[in-house]
Parts: structure tokens; C-alpha cells; sequence
RNA sequence: GCUGUUGUAGCUCAGUUGGUAGAGCAACUGAUUCGUAAUCAGUAGGUCGGAGGUUCGACUCCUCUCAACAGCACCA
């Protein structure tokens, strides 16, 4: 007797054991119908799996989010099977799930071609018509190892070889086509009929640049066409927002061949990145933080005894002058540190914060670079607070507010928390990093913030806590950072003097808020799709006159906002005025003021918003008003 | 850096067996003076990313190179 206890609490009892596929079909043929896979007591099955003793089960479908993760991993299987069809000399590797899919790695002997994508994918649907019973089996190690190597998939062998001895070996096959898998996977390929093949590339075996470069194909899979169809439509929006479209589209910025990675502000993205800027200063001016300014190009040497020579020589840019190396700066730590050593320090003097609007440059490998997200030179709104090692948790705790502060200003409410604690190759006691980690993590704790744990991600010098936004398309995106440092105020020598009047060394923390102005600027661009909140953008209103008669006037309420500290300006080309709201309002320029006869006669303006929204006729004066009021709000008031 | 793709007018793009390039928008000129997302007409604009090569002849074929894009690797 089998007792089988459902969610809603009921129990069914089976002379002798079930799979989990009857006990769907049990409680209906519908259910049966749309069963992928089971949960029993807790653990995600097949619909094959036979239960042997009383247990909790559910019965998972495509309305759970573990079947759609089915799906998607028996649809990884199914693009490999296609491709052993189509190409029976290409070896299968891994093919995981991942957001929105998934995607498999084969080695073959030529690269796939967009037209061969197109092939597979049309397989992929001929084999899911095929309806083939998706099925699992325990293997021999051994045996299956042989099994793969006489497949010629050697690289599938390694797989096996590396399963610790004490797990199964379980294979599914579906025709015969037969892969290594955990599972679970949905019972026939019928199942999987909404997905479709995205891109191509190129992707190095267990992720190590060393080993051989595998092809990698990406696809999307989902429950219903409708799902997918969304998706796709969400991609095509996201591409709209694409920073570099925009940054060419509102003339904000450029790149060019002459310099690759680096960035041409226009007029109007330099007002961005100065009303970016300027907050910032103003958040490190009411926060006890002291800006400085640092040499550009400092003697290689202090890059040797900073240790940065040893570990990043390759990335950086060099330049000579009278038989002496200069590394042009990578980072600012070295230089805010020769700051700190200027005079004698007390204890009384900690926490010192020294920021700089750092202009970094690193010659990033060029496969790395993306539109002034990731560049070769960029502006950090960088800061290091030397302090005690019991400061620590009170600054951390002290710049995490900071911080979240200033995304909400900036109108991000969704940040990602890591916190990288030591990896192999690190310079401190073990000790150190106790205290080090400790501290960091308590701090986020304190803030009761959600946070991963990246084990081993941390610098060599010390453990960091990450914030990371997401761009238009979800790609993750590190901006600001908070890292303790007890390595380099000791190669620097840097020192104060304790209570007990003894040298001491100073822990250093390195932080940054967004990060490097470019890619947080790129950020907002995507975030806002390019119709930045009225304090960030670069025109704020733009007075437009009807006809020639109203040219005056216009410049005269085009005047008046600018004295009142407004960025307006007026168009008086001879066009139409629909013409030129249309023009305005794809520059997503926030307010048009427009100016008739009418106004003339009353002494008002008329106001429209970017988003097409017609505020009527008001005195420029009230407009002066709301214009402030929003602009210190730092939101659409609109 | 690696794999793949791409590179034609200011922008977005077309150019199918190699015969020295085209559209729309923008720009410029003229007309139009107009009430909330495109007025009409005309003009001008390109050593087809760069350097070599094959050929009587190359935007089209080959080699090298630069850059961008996607992903991987990297990210102090």
C-alpha cells in the first residue's frame, strides 16, 4: 500500500507503486494531459519516476515556474539532438537554463552559420512532432563513460569522469538521441513546441580562456506562443533604449575609431554629466568628505610598490619622458594615499574621506569594450576613507545610506547586493579577513538589505560589497562598491599617530557610489529611455512661436527662464508648429512652451509636456514654479 | 584577447553572378506665416572602414588591418 498525500491535503491510497505520470492521471486526464514533471517530498521528478513509499506529492505543469524550467532544459536537449541529426560528427557538452532559455555548447569541427541555425531550429520542431518518449536511466559509471567515449563525445566522458562516485549517472534518451543528465525532463518531446533559436557564439569550455573555444547556441523557450511572442516584443522595445542609440539619437555623446573606449561628450551630454557631477559633489560636500585633485601620470614606480605593476601591467597605458616610465593612472588609491601622507597624522584625524572625480584609464581588452558602459577611460566619483579597523562597520553602515540615497534621487529603486569575500590569491592574515568580511557583513545585515555571497570574487587586497544596476536588456551592470583595503596603506607607508602615541597603519576603504560617471550615465540614458527627469536634462524647455509675429515675445519668456536658472531656449524657425513639437517631443525635450497670439495678448504661455500632455495657458511666472518644485524633486512631475 | 557577424551620404538603409553607386530623413535655397507629433518645390552631398593584391576593369573576389555588435574570457 502507497499512501500519496496532495497538496490540498487529500490522500490517495495505491495497492502497489505508482509513477508519478498515474497518479496525474488518477486525479484527471487533464492533469495528465499538462503533467511535466513531480515534486515529490519536495524533490523535482519525472513523470516516469515510480514512488515506492507514502509521500508528499504535486504534480508540476506548465503553469509552475519549475515546468517552465523543465521546458527549457528539455528544450537544450532537443536543440542538441537536432544538431547530432544534423551534424553527427559535433560533440554535445552542457546545456543549462538560463533567464529566458537556455542555451548548449558543441564542439565542431567548422563554425555554425545563421543559415545552419535556421536548420536546427526547424529540426528541433520536426523531432517534436515526432512525439518521442522522453526516458531516464541509471547508468554504470564506467559504462557510461564508455558509452560516450565510443560515441566520440569526449567531452561528455570528462563530464561523467568528473561525478563524484557516490551519485548517480542518470541518461535520458529520446529516440536515439541520449544524453548525461540530472533531470527531470518533460515526457515527450511533443511537449516542447514554443521556442526559438536566438543567437550564436563563441564560449570556452568549463568557461577557462585556455581551453578549446566551443560554439555556443542561445534560444528561448516558453509555455505558450504568447509568452514568447512578449518577449520578443520586450527585446525589440529594450533595443530602443539602448544607450547608443540614443546617446547619437539626442546627440549626447560619441565614439570613434581614433579612440576606441573612449567617449566625445556633446554639448548636451556634458549637461548631464555636469548636473551628475555637481550632485555629486554636493553629496560628498554634506557628508564629511574632502575633494581633491590627483596627477594623471605618476612614475611607474608607485605603481610597483602599490602592487598594481604586478597585477594589472598589461591593462595599463605607458608613456615616457626622459628615460623615465609613467603609467598613465588606473586607479586614484595611489595617489590619495600620497595626500594622506602630506603632514603627520593623528587618530583625531580618522575617519579622513578623500574623493576625487578620478579620470581613470585601463586598456581594457577590446573585446570587453560597450558604448560608455565599459571604456577604456572614465570618471569615478571615487573616494577612500582612511580610518581604524573599528571604524569600519560605521562607515560601511554610513555609505550603504549614502548610497541608497542617491539611486533613489536618481530614480533607481532595484539594486543588486553581492558581497566578494577572499579569494585564492590574497595578500592579509587570515585574521584580517575574518574581521574584514565580518565587518562588511554585519553592515549589510544591519541594513537588512538582500545580498548574494560571491565566494572568492573579492580583490586581493581586501573583501568588497558590490551594487550592481541592470541596463535595458537586464545585463548586469556594477556601479557602486565598497572595499577594505589592508594592503596598500602599508606598501604606501601610510601612518598616524594612535592615543598611545604609537605608528599605526590605517585601514583604507575604497568606494564609489556610481561608479564611473559613463556607465552610470549610460544607465540613466537606458532606465529612462532617454527622457531623463527634468534636473538631468540637458534642454529643459524650449519656446516655440507659432508665427513670426510672436518672435519677440518668445525670446523675452525664453530670457526670463534663463535668468531664473532654467536651460531654455527659443525656436523661432520658420515651421510649422507641429513640426516642431514633433521635432522636440522625439528629443524628448520635457516642456514646450508655445506662443501665439493669444499668449501674447494675455501675457501667459502655454505649456506642453514631452509625454504630449497640454497644461493650458499659465503666467511664466507659476511655470518658473513648478519647474523648481520639480527639478528639487527630481522627479517627473508629469 | 577568443569565436562569429557587420562596416555604403550627417542618420536609417538598398545595391543578386565584377562594368567606377541609390532611397527616405536631415542639411542648404526658395515659397509658405501656419495653433499642439512631419508644408511644398528645388539644390548639394559618397576615393563604398583602411592598406595591399587579382583583373582591361573591384563596393562586389583574395590577403592583411582597424573598428563596432553578440557572446565568452577579463574587470584593480
Amino acid at each position: 500500500m502507497t499512501v500519496i498525500r496532495l497538496p490540498d491535503g487529500s490522500e490517495r491510497r495505491y495497492d502497489q507503486p505508482v509513477t508519478v505520470g498515474e497518479v496525474a492521471a488518477s486525479i484527471g486526464t487533464g492533469l495528465a494531459r499538462v503533467a511535466l514533471a513531480g515534486k515529490v517530498n519536495g524533490k523535482l521528478v519525472d513523470t516516469s519516476t515510480r514512488i515506492e513509499t507514502d509521500s508528499d506529492v504535486t504534480i508540476v505543469t506548465d503553469k509552475d515556474a519549475e515546468g517552465l524550467e523543465i521546458i527549457r532544459h528539455s528544450s537544450a536537449h532537443l536543440l542538441a539532438h537536432a544538431v547530432k541529426e544534423l551534424f553527427p560528427e559535433a560533440q554535445v557538452t552542457i546545456g543549462p537554463v538560463i533567464e529566458n532559455g537556455f542555451y548548449y555548447d558543441f564542439s565542431y569541427k567548422r563554425p555554425f552559420t545563421p543559415e545552419d541555425l535556421a536548420a536546427i531550429e526547424k529540426r528541433m520542431a520536426e523531432i517534436s512532432v515526432r512525439d518521442l518518449k522522453v526516458e531516464r536511466k541509471v547508468w554504470d559509471r564506467s559504462e557510461a563513460i564508455n558509452f560516450f567515449k565510443n560515441q566520440g563525445e569526449h567531452y561528455k566522458a570528462q563530464i561523467v569522469e568528473a561525478i563524484p562516485g557516490d551519485e548517480d549517472v542518470s541518461l535520458y534518451s529520446q529516440g536515439n538521441f541520449t544524453d548525461l543528465c540530472r533531470g527531470p525532463h518533460v515526457p515527450t518531446t511533443s511537449r516542447l513546441k514554443v521556442f526559438k533559436l536566438m543567437k550564436l557564439a563563441g564560449a570556452y569550455w568549463r568557461g577557462d580562456s585556455h581551453n578549446e573555444m566551443l560554439q555556443r547556441i542561445y534560444g528561448t523557450a516558453w509555455t505558450k506562443k504568447e509568452d514568447q511572442d512578449t518577449y520578443l516584443h520586450r527585446l525589440e522595445e529594450a533595443e530602443r533604449r539602448d544607450h547608443r542609440k540614443l546617446g547619437k539619437q539626442l546627440d549626447l555623446f560619441h565614439i570613434q575609431e581614433d579612440a576606441p573606449g573612449m567617449v566625445f561628450w556633446h554639448p548636451k551630454g556634458w549637461v548631464v554629466w555636469q548636473q551628475v557631477e555637481q550632485y555629486m559633489r554636493e553629496v560628498f560636500r554634506d557628508n564629511g568628505y574632502q575633494e581633491i585633485r590627483t596627477p594623471s601620470v605618476l612614475d611607474k614606480g608607485l605603481w610597483e610598490r602599490s602592487g598594481h605593476w604586478e597585477n594589472f601591467r598589461e591593462n595599463m597605458f605607458m608613456t615616457y619622458s626622459e628615460e623615465r616610465e609613467f603609467a598613465v593612472k588606473p586607479m586614484n588609491c595611489p595617489g590619495h594615499v600620497q595626500v594622506f601622507k602630506q603632514g603627520l597624522k593623528s587618530y583625531r584625524d580618522l575617519p579622513l574621506r578623500l574623493a576625487e572625480f578620478g579620470s581613470c584609464h585601463r586598456n581594457e581588452p577590446s573585446g570587453a569594450l560597450h558604448g560608455i558602459m565599459r571604456v577604456r577611460a572614465f570618471t569615478q566619483d571615487d573616494a577612500h576613507i582612511f580610518c581604524t579597523e573599528s571604524q569600519v562597520q560605521d562607515e560601511a553602515v554610513k555609505f550603504i545610506d549614502l548610497l541608497q540615497k542617491v539611486y533613489i534621487d536618481f530614480g533607481f529603486n532595484e539594486t543588486l547586493v553581492k558581497l566578494s569575500t577572499r579569494p585564492i590569491k590574497r595578500v592579509g592574515s587570515e585574521e584580517q579577513w575574518d574581521r574584514a568580511e565580518a565587518a562588511l557583513q554585519s553592515a549589510l545585515d544591519y541594513k537588512k538589505l538582500g545580498w548574494d555571497l560571491q565566494p572568492g570574487e573579492g580583490a586581493f587586497y581586501g573583501p568588497k560589497i558590490e551594487f550592481s544596476l541592470k541596463d535595458s536588456i537586464g545585463r548586469v551592470w556594477q556601479c557602486g562598491t565598497l572595499q577594505l583595503d589592508f594592503s596598500m596603506p602599508e606598501r604606501l607607508e601610510a601612518e598616524f599617530v594612535a592615543e598611545d602615541n604609537a605608528r599605526r597603519v590605517p585601514v583604507m576603504l575604497h568606494r564609489a557610489i556610481l561608479g564611473s560617471l559613463e556607465r552610470f550615465i549610460g544607465i540613466l540614458i537606458e532606465n529612462y529611455a532617454g527622457a531623463l527627469p527634468l534636473w538631468l536634462s540637458p534642454d529643459q524647455a524650449v519656446v516655440l512661436n507659432i508665427s513670426e509675429g510672436q518672435a519677440d515675445y518668445a525670446h523675452k519668456v525664453a530670457d526670463e527662464l534663463k535668468r531664473s536658472g532654467i536651460r531654455a531656449y527659443a525656436d523661432l524657425r520658420n515651421e510649422k508648429i507641429t513640426y516642431k513639437i514633433r521635432e522636440h517631443s522625439l528629443q524628448k525635450l520635457p516642456y514646450q512652451i508655445i506662443v501665439g497670439d493669444k499668449e501674447v495678448a494675455a501675457k501667459m504661455v502655454a505649456v506642453r509636456t514631452r509625454a504630449g500632455l497640454n497644461l493650458g495657458q499659465m503666467p511664466i511666472q507659476t511655470l518658473i514654479k513648478r519647474f523648481k518644485a520639480e527639478i528639487s524633486m527630481k522627479t517627473d512631475a508629469a
